[in-house]
Parts: C-alpha cells; sequence; structure tokens
DNA sequence: AACTATTTATAAGA
DNA sequence: TTCTTATAAATAGTT
C-alpha cells in the first residue's frame, strides 16, 4: 500500500529500514489498540528495533506480569522455573559457605576440635596466637589513646585552676586591708597553690596491672 | 477501511466481535510478521480473545524466554522476583548473616579492630585466650593419644621380635650338631637378645619441646 | 467464506 | 522527523 508494491524482505538501506520501521511500528500499534477495543482482546506487542531499541503496547487494565502469567497458565510452559533453579544453586552454595564460616568460628572458640588432626591444630593454634597478638597490640593501643587523651585533659584542668587560683588570690590581695589576711587559708595544709584543693586521681585502667605469672597476660607490656 | 467507516468502540454483537476478530487478528500478525522481515526487528505478539484463546506470533530466531529476558534487561524489571520473594528474602537474611561472620572471623583473625572499644577488645581478648586454652589442651590430648598408640606400637614389636629370637634360638639349638656353634653370630656385638638388632626410635614430636620462655609456649606442658 | 466498496496504511518523494 | 499523495492493502458490511 503505497506509491509502489514492495517485496516482503529485509531492506537493505538502513535509513530506509529506519523509516519503515517507525511507520509501520505506528500503523500496527494503532492496528493493536483498535483489537484490543472493538474485540475486548488482551493484547500484548513488544518489538525490538534492529537497533534494540524497545517498543511495546499492552492492552489496558492488565499488567504486564498478570498479562505474562496468563501466558504461562495457557501455554502450559514455565519460564520461571530457570531462573528458579539458578536462584537455588545459588542459595546453596551460600548455605554451604555459611556453615563452613560457622564451624570454622566455633573452631576458633575452641569447639568442634574433634577431626581435626595434630597438623591442624597447630595451625589453628598459631593462627590463633598471632590473632590474639594483634587483638592485645590494637587494644594497648586503644588504651594508651585513652590515657593520653585523660593526661592532656588533666594537664588543662590543672592549668585552668591555677589560672583561677592566681586571679583570686590577686583579687584577693586587692582588698587586703577590708578582710583579714591569708591565715584564713591554711597553706601548709594544702600545699603550695591554695585554694580549693585539687585532688584529681588518674584512673588506674585494669588493663595495667601486671600479670606477670598468669597465663592471660602478656610480658610485653608497653604502658607505664 | 470496508464499505463503511466504523467507531474504535466493543462491538456489542458477540458475533460480529468474533468475526472481526478474526479477520483483524490475521491482518495484525501479517503485519507483524512483515515489520520482523522488511525492519530486522524482533517482535512478540501475544493476544487472548474475549473467550480467553491465546494467539501468537514471535519473530524466528529467538525463543519466548530469550525475547522475555532481553525484555527484562531492556526494562530493568524484574518480573521473576516477585514470584520468588520468600527465598529471596531468605537469600538475603542469609547473606547478611555470612557478611556478619566473615566479620567475626576477621576480628577474630585480628583484622578489623578498628570499630571496637576497649570492653569489646577486652572480651574479645578474653575469648581468645580461654579458646586458644582447649584448643591447646586439645593438641595435647590428640599428642598423647599418639605417642600412647606409638609406645603401645613398640612394645607388640619388641614382644613379637623376642618371641621370634626365643623359637628361632631354640630352633638352632636343636641343630647344633650339624651347623658349627653360636660362635658365628656375633652375641656381644648386638646386645644381650641377639639375631636381627632391634633399632626403633620413638619419635621426638616437635610440640613437645618445652617452651619456657616463648610467647607461644604454655607452661603447663603436661607431656613428659 | 467470498465479494467489493470503501477506508486505511504506507512507499516514495519533498 | 513529518507532511504529502498516489497507490496498495485491509476490512465492514453484504451475500
Amino acid at each position: 500500500m503505497g506509491r509502489g508494491k514492495i517485496e516482503i524482505k529485509k531492506i537493505e538501506n538502513a535509513t530506509n529500514r529506519q523509516v519503515t520501521y517507525s511507520k509501520r511500528r505506528n500503523g500496527i500499534f494503532k492496528k493493536a489498540k483498535e483489537l484490543a477495543v472493538l474485540c475486548d482482546a488482551k493484547v500484548s506487542l513488544i518489538m525490538f528495533s534492529s537497533t534494540e531499541k524497545l517498543h511495546e503496547y499492552l492492552s489496558p487494565n492488565i499488567s504486564t506480569k498478570e498479562f505474562f502469567d496468563l501466558y504461562q497458565t495457557t501455554t502450559g510452559t514455565d519460564l520461571w522455573s530457570s531462573h528458579y533453579e539458578k536462584m537455588q544453586e545459588n542459595y546453596r552454595r551460600l548455605k554451604e559457605i555459611n556453615t563452613k564460616l560457622r564451624r570454622d568460628i566455633r573452631q576458633r572458640m575452641g569447639g568442634d576440635l574433634d577431626d581435626l588432626n595434630i597438623k591442624e591444630l597447630q595451625a589453628l593454634e598459631a593462627k590463633m596466637d598471632s590473632s590474639l597478638v594483634e587483638i592485645r597490640e590494637r587494644k594497648y593501643l586503644v588504651i594508651k589513646r585513652q590515657t593520653d587523651t585523660h593526661k592532656k585533659k588533666l594537664r588543662n584542668l590543672e592549668e585552668r585552676h591555677a589560672n583561677l587560683v592566681f586571679n583570686l588570690e590577686t583579687k584577693l590581695e586587692q582588698h587586703d586591708g577590708i578582710i583579714e589576711g591569708e591565715g584564713y587559708y591554711n597553706e601548709a595544709a594544702h600545699g603550695g597553690s591554695g585554694l580549693y584543693p585539687l585532688r584529681l586521681y588518674q584512673n588506674h585502667h585494669p588493663d595495667l596491672v601486671l600479670h606477670r605469672g598468669g597465663r592471660l597476660g602478656s610480658d610485653d607490656l608497653r604502658l607505664a
């Protein structure tokens, strides 16, 4: 239907092919819609151009999934199954890995050791031992950081306190005539800096106790 | 196109509708085929009549599944998943557990410790330590078993050897007159039990070496 | 299922 | 792409 009759075979000229695709695509979509309306039919029309561009029509009041489910029910095919199987395979594999991981952990926790031979036990022991060293080092690092922070805060606090005391003493000296003297404050009893005695003790962290003889302890404790 | 123009709305007369469906269906299938050939396109046309009868066209050189997979890839939808939501949920959960297990193991191996605080590090250290104790005990148990077995075998062998020697010596005594004497065998050089000197040494297992000062060693080695 | 008048689709050209 | 138009093709109504 057109200026001339054409043979139904692939249009070799790419531009022509594209143009024809566009025109006929519109035509067939129109037909599909008309068919769906006129005849109360469910229609799915999907197409990919030679350049893989997708165009689709689906009659209203039905979803792609509903349509496809209906298709499978009607044809008796099951296109899901291969997907399902793949998924199951993955699931099975993951489960297996999981089991191995759990077993590994149990062994690292000292359980499930029955079927390990000496070599495996030795390897496990060595791994655990070096891991323990790393964990300890890490712990001491964290403790050291905390202690340093603590010390810094302490110094800061002491400094601020000293300033405060200095300022207050200066002020008191200026009012010397009004109130008594310095006799009120017992300098000797509280140390040289006087006024509101500072009593801050650095916490003794439980981890800083040495366990020279104990099993859990380590001999190279590096914090004073 | 026909004797008269028609309005595009559902044909109420069922017979007419069926006739029109049949005619137009042929028309649209022809169009679909022509489009597929002329434009080198992949076309899927599926329809259900109002009486739920299925008719479909699929361009050659592609299967329904391939076509549908292509459709899903292109649209980015996943129409399978809703079918297997439960399985996917399980899969997801398993994957999560797996990740946690891996993390746990990494920590037990001394890695991934950055986001543990002191308390957690202490707990981890304690767990590792007690686990290590268990692993060591287990190892020594296995070693002890092996050693015992070894000793038993050794005793057995010695016994059988002694019997053999005894029997042979007895026989030799019976043949005393025929062959020379016992002078052929140098009793003094091979020790008292004579004949085919038994030289079996118990293996020194590497684990039985004491590491009193070392970090990896344990002081309560219970095997002699 | 055929026929055919008429509408619709579209090939080629702009 | 879109419009135009001559012509091919599809099909509504009829037999």
